[in-house]
DNA sequence: CGTACAAGTTATAGTCTTTAACATCAATGT
DNA sequence: ACATTGATGTTAAAGACTATAACTTGTACG
């Protein structure tokens, strides 16, 4: 339905099958909870016959590359939008951050493997403009920021958005399979979230800042 | 071959058809890097029809259950011996299991999904031993131990270990994916493990241990 | 206009899953 | 001993999906 395109218009040509394809595809997956929908299924609803979405995608997997390259694009604009309401380079931007990451995780985890297993490498590795979606240039940035003003200085701010980053993701994966509620059923992902972020700098700050009259 | 059963003994019965299915499907999942490989392919492998299989598992997902529930117990029996070769309650043993972690994930990559995805939290709910296999408990008991130690008090140590578990299933997913690699050439996941650890428990001493005089 | 190319179609080969109906064999009770 | 039975195999087949081949339609462009 909504996937066919504009006016259930019968013409030969669909017009814009590549696109209704992905959106196909997207409803399948949000639907079935996994990515092992049926390409057959996505014609249909498309409105067309098995064949066609060859025409357009080489295979099953070419259309899932293009589905997660729309996933990282969300994650992308998701990020800045997060960053964007807090002051750039402080804790609590770096927290808005994360929290936006695991908030999208739960909101698509249908799609988490897709970005994050063998098909999600492969779109990164095609088209550095995924990388981006992978929301780390936006953390390392903001974590630089912060190390400057909080004179943190040996420590290299690559390393750290690193270590931030697997936190984050860590905790997404968590939430994302309710094994938080398993073993914390008090908690949720995003508190942690904020403990652990606060651990951490505290942590930083002790090793790293600069003791008085040092230097 | 290996997964057929001892002899090539051509019984009509095959004897513990079961447990080749199972081998049989760890293969395939070894081999092609994903867990899509085909049941009719196991059965082959076994040496079976490929209706056999159906007296003992379900379906597909019931024989991937199986394997996932093998994989439980691997990372349980690793988990322990690695926290048995530390001091129990320290720091170093924290990050022993660590670093079995994801050395577990990285040897056993291509069960990763198996175990937390869909499947492995039907495994984790099926049977509580599984739930063993997630290394959460012989994580948990080592930070009671060590905020016991130290004197990290008004915090709950289940908090902080599942903060932990999210940190190292973090690098775990990440290094899977090299996407360490692809930020931090340099660096790898155990350097990583180390450095969060220490700079987590450094902000922790800071936060909560007795400061001199307090109470 | 007519030609060529992009984007549809139908038909089909090949693979897989799963069930149904039948076959074999080991164990068991009399 | 030997018939019975239940567990565990087998073959056959229905139904679904992937992917390709060969054909068709329609539009854009010289």
């Amino acid at each position: 339905m909504s996937a066919q395109g504009q006016a259930e218009s019968k013409t030969y040509h669909h017009g814009d099958l590549r696109n209704a394809l992905i959106l196909a595809a997207v409803e399948l997956i949000e639907e079935s909870g996994s990515v092992d929908f049926a390409m057959i299924e996505a014609a249909r609803r498309a409105g067309v016959s098995s064949a066609a979405p060859y025409r357009h995608f080489r295979d099953k997997d070419d259309l899932l590359l293009a589905v997660a390259e729309l996933c990282f694009l969300g994650l992308t604009q998701t990020s800045r939008d997060a960053m964007a309401a807090e002051d750039f380079g402080t804790e609590a931007a770096i927290v808005a951050i994360g929290r936006n990451y695991i908030r999208f995780s739960l909101q698509h985890r249908n799609f988490h493997d897709l970005m994050w297993g063998e098909l999600g490498k492969r779109a990164m590795d095609a088209d550095p403009e995924n990388l981006r979606g992978s929301g780390f240039y936006v953390l390392s940035d903001c974590v630089a920021a912060l190390c400057e003003r909080q004179s943190i200085a040996p420590v290299d701010p690559v390393e750290l958005a690193t270590e931030l980053w697997a936190m984050v993701h860590g905790l997404s994966c968590l939430a994302m399979n309710d094994q938080i509620d398993r073993f914390m059923p008090a908690a949720d992902a995003f508190q942690l979230l904020e403990s652990s972020t606060h651990t951490f700098f505290k942590g930083l700050r002790q090793q790293y800042a600069p003791a008085p009259g040092s230097d």
